[in-house]
RNA sequence: GGCAGGGUAGCUCAGCCCGGUAGAGCAAGAGAUUCAUAAGCUCUUGGUCGUGGGUUCAAAUCCCACCCCUGCUACCA
């Protein structure tokens, strides 16, 4: 039974041959966002993302750096966390595949899926190019030159243990037909649905030809598959299979959030090998796309690499969350370029929301004394009223199906609205004729603010924090449930003009 | 090749399911204002809705054909 009032969501555990940059930034972001919007709605929840650092590549890439794969692992371990940091990322557990517990998580599964019967001694066989370390498939080259590189392949054949995926095949279309919501985009569900329908073939899951991994329980001379080794760590980073409590209570995740081109792995064979261990299946897997710069692929030999620095110097972190989350429907693929960043930035940020905030805290100090004051309910403005009523139902549908785009698409609506709200009642002008629906204006106003700030925190942590300073509402406790009531924040609060919240970035 | 999705203003896209001669944001241009990060507000320019046929009083929207683009077509992670 899934317990109603916990969330459990992960990102991948990233390899550890390279730094992070705005790929994995992006995935672990929008995790973030979503689990500090669960926690606003009252869920416990447990944030789980980490590193995966076994295989041959890290091993090749730790010799060639005359390390020890377990060095080189540290150090950009070491990075991720910094960077995190640097990036408001609130995670529960940052898990490594080298710990102790996770190897021991891995081998207790293995163990659990032999016991089941569902792994057998094989030989592995085909055309192998070992400069993409790849088999290829006869469909995909029917020549036998590597479709990536171009190379002629190498006929391979190796004894490995096999996982029974072909034994799941039925079950998994069955799982898949009464949860359409297992995978999305739905149009990642029809693909997966369209190959498991083709078929499954068992997989290898052991390695014998280097031993950088954790030993296989049956075959000391094995080492387990990377993937069934990082697969496991949505376990054991939740205390599988020890910590019971911990466990049976988070477990099974509400979501895997990962990018598109690793979901075979998470929608198939994870699923497979969990039913096999006589585990339940992660709830969702949700594949998000990929990140273009200015329409190029973005890879290392193109030169073209974003790292989160590059953005954060110049547009702060809240910049680079919001720009991420907004520019692109979650789960399509988009394009990065400073042009756009810079446009959303100063337009949206700068110029409509924290000039929103400027005005409005301006206006409370030089006609209010600095105090939100009484408020008339009746002479509150329809309009703002319409807006926030019609808005919350769908930014909070929207958050809960990981449309982030649209969701702050609707809080834009309330912020224009608020924009035009000023330029409507001119409060300038009531100040002058001495007006008391000036005090009505002034608190509609701070509470609107006060209300966006709620939505605004999990995308914006810090940037709504200092907000919520300048309003005077800062220690209040946050919460979706019950913040987004208009008519909350007291008369009397002190507000204070602080500096801009977003400074416009003029070059660039 | 097979399967799936898409081709709508300069750009990014919505509308298509449930037919009635096109919408948003950005970009561009103009105006009135001043509380504000020269921000905000108002207005304007701009599309024969991939091509060719068909159904219909009426098609971006339904049907057929074709062209083009993208994704998937299993063990580097």
């Amino acid at each position: 039974m899934i317990n109603s009032r916990k969330y459990y969501i992960t990102t991948p555990i990233y390899y550890v041959n390279a730094e992070p940059h705005i790929g994995t930034a992006y995935t672990t972001i929008a995790g973030d966002v979503m689990a500090r919007y669960k926690r606003l709605c009252g869920y416990e929840t447990f944030y789980l993302t980490g590193t995966d650092e076994h295989g041959q590549k890290i091993l090749r890439s730790a010799l060639s750096a005359g390390l020890e794969p377990k060095e080189l692992a540290d150090r950009v371990v070491t990075k991720y966390k910094e960077v995190w940091e640097e990036l408001n990322i609130k995670y529960t557990r940052f898990i490594r595949t080298t710990e102790e517990k996770h190897k021991k998580a891995v081998q207790f599964l293995f163990r659990k899926i032999d016991h089941n019967g569902d792994i057998y001694k094989g030989k592995y066989s085909g055309w192998y190019c070992t400069a993409c370390e790849r088999y290829i498939t006869l469909k995909e080259s029917p020549d036998k030159k590597c479709p990536v590189c171009q190379r002629q392949t190498e006929f391979f054949e190796e004894e490995n243990y096999f996982f029974k995926l072909s034994k799941y095949q039925d079950k998994m279309l069955s799982y898949l037909r009464e949860h359409k919501d297992f995978i999305e985009p739905s149009s990642r569900y029809n693909e997966i649905f369209a190959r498991v329908k083709m078929g499954l073939e068992d997989v290898s899951v052991s390695r014998a030809s280097f031993d950088w991994g954790i030993t296989m329980p049956i075959d000391e001379k094995h080492v387990i598959w990377v993937w069934f080794d990082a697969l496991t760590n949505y376990l054991s980073g939740i205390g599988y299979p020890d910590e019971t409590d911990n466990f049976k209570k988070f477990w099974p995740a509400n979501v895997h959030l990962i990018a598109k081109d690793i979901l075979w792995f998470h929608s198939v064979i994870w699923p497979c090998m969990l039913m096999s261990a006589g585990l339940e299946p992660p709830c969702k897997i949700f594949a998000h796309g990929w990140w273009t710069m200015n329409a190029d692929k973005i890879s290392k030999s193109k030169g073209n690499v974003v790292y989160p620095r590059d953005v954060i110097d110049k547009f702060g972190v809240d910049g680079l969350r919001y720009f991420l989350l907004r520019e692109i429907p979650f789960g399509l693929d988009g394009d990065f370029s400073f042009t756009a960043l810079k446009n959303r930035y100063n337009n949206e940020l700068g110029n409509e929301l924290g000039n929103l905030v400027m005005r409005t805290v301006v206006m409370v100090e030089k006609y209010s004394n600095s105090t939100v004051p009484q408020y008339n309910p009746s002479e509150v403005d329809k309009t703002i009223m319409e807006t926030l009523r019609s808005t919350q139902k769908s930014i909070c549908d929207h958050m809960e199906h990981f449309r982030f785009s649209l969701a702050l698409e609707n809080i834009w609506e309330i912020i224009r609205m608020s924009n035009k709200y000023i330029d409507n009642v001119k409060p300038w002008l009531l100040a002058k004729e001495k007006l008391s629906h000036l005090n009505t204006v002034l608190y509609t106003l701070t509470e609107t603010l006060r209300i966006i700030s709620i939505y605004l925190m999990p995308f914006m942590p810090a940037s709504m924090e200092t907000m919520r300073k300048q309003l005077g509402v800062s220690d209040e406790n946050i919460s979706i449930t019950e913040g987004l009531e208009f008519g909350q924040i007291k008369p009397g609060t002190r507000v204070s003009k602080g500096n801009p919240l977003f400074p416009r970035v003029e070059d660039k």
